[in-house]
DNA sequence: GTCTATATCTGGATAGAC
DNA sequence: GTCTATCCAGATATAGAC
């Protein structure tokens, strides 16, 4: 059904592509199945035979943002390294899925919470599992003793994603390296900015 | 023109505070003159006399955004305290505006990218206004020693605000205290979380 | 200051030719 | 698999009564 190919090589990946990009762009309500049809050098008409509904369409960009950027983190966080250099791997590994690779996944960030309630809950399966999949990674750290003892680890991931996924609103990736901004992130956020630690 | 007056005692008032809230739920396109006008118990021919258009609706609820924020954190900046104590309330304070007072903030958030550029732009200068404040605040602690000589303050503005406006997609202020939240997030930035600082 | 009525356009979705 | 043509609901905005 849905495929690992990069690229779109048929015309529903096509359509699922181009759509994920509309939709980060302008919103949900803000992207017509004519503006998907023209963008695809197709006719409105022609995207019901792949797609049974406008929603349908949203509800796989929706799916497809969030799997792809839980492939790319899952697969750093299983190679063996330490503790800074796994946190800045697995950092690096969201920013670009979110930045580079995946307009799906940026299309996710952009109007979740703008859609309609049905297809939100529809997804809300593979949101949690990328949640699980950041919180048993952190959960590791914490019982290796690697984190201070008063951190939450849900407040932190929210805090870590929150602040990730906001790089979509400034970050360029034609104008900065994104390697250079996990780097920078990830070392503010397991040392802290204060010159001496304190209360 | 505008008041600072909390609640929305004109109609002109009730129609831009609604429109704030329509805006942050449903995206700028998702948002009709008719819901607009429903919301306000009027037709939305009414709105007509208030407005010229959804688009100067439009500006003037993200421009109120940026401005309610503003003025909040610039209250806590003013006064004196330490370095921790000042970024825990000016952290406070953007969280207050943005998850309980003002639904302007939170459309500001939601939807400044998904607005047409010339609305955008219209507001740049605003949204300056208030990424200088910040700058302005996290300079001084430079300079004042409390800040890691290796930090870069427009990275960390970008990677804290991004963080707080983040907020808006899970935290609930129903359930939860946004005081304790900002301190939560206060400290892990200020002091990171790993439990022993290196490279 | 708000209403009704309307002009004009664009939206999602379907039917049926090819 | 894509097209054209079309239905109908809903969009912004205007005009003019009250």
């Amino acid at each position: 059904m849905t495929q690992d190919t990069p690229a779109a090589d048929t015309t529903r990946d096509r359509v699922l592509s181009t759509s994920a990009s509309l939709f980060c762009r302008y919103g949900y309500a803000g992207v017509s199945m004519r503006k998907i049809a023209q963008c695809c050098d197709m006719k409105a008409g022609s995207l019901y035979y792949h797609f049974a509904s406008k929603d349908q369409i949203l509800v796989e960009v929706l799916n497809l943002g969030i799997e792809k950027v839980h492939a790319a983190v899952a697969a750093v966080l299983r190679v063996d390294a330490s503790p800074a250099d796994r946190l800045r791997g697995a950092i690096a590994a969201h920013l670009h899925a979110l930045l580079e690779y995946s307009s799906f996944t940026s299309a996710n960030v952009r109007i979740f919470r703008q859609v309609p309630v049905p297809v939100r809950d529809s997804t809300l399966e593979v949101r949690r599992g990328y949640e699980a999949l950041w919180d048993g990674f952190l959960g590791e750290l914490k019982a290796g003793g690697h984190l201070r003892d008063d951190v939450d680890i849900r407040s932190f991931r929210l805090m870590l994603i929150g602040a990730l996924n906001a790089t979509l609103e400034w970050f360029d990736p034609e104008l900065g390296d994104v390697s250079e901004l996990a780097d920078r992130y990830a070392d503010m956020l397991a040392n802290g900015i204060f010159a001496e630690r304190g209360t």
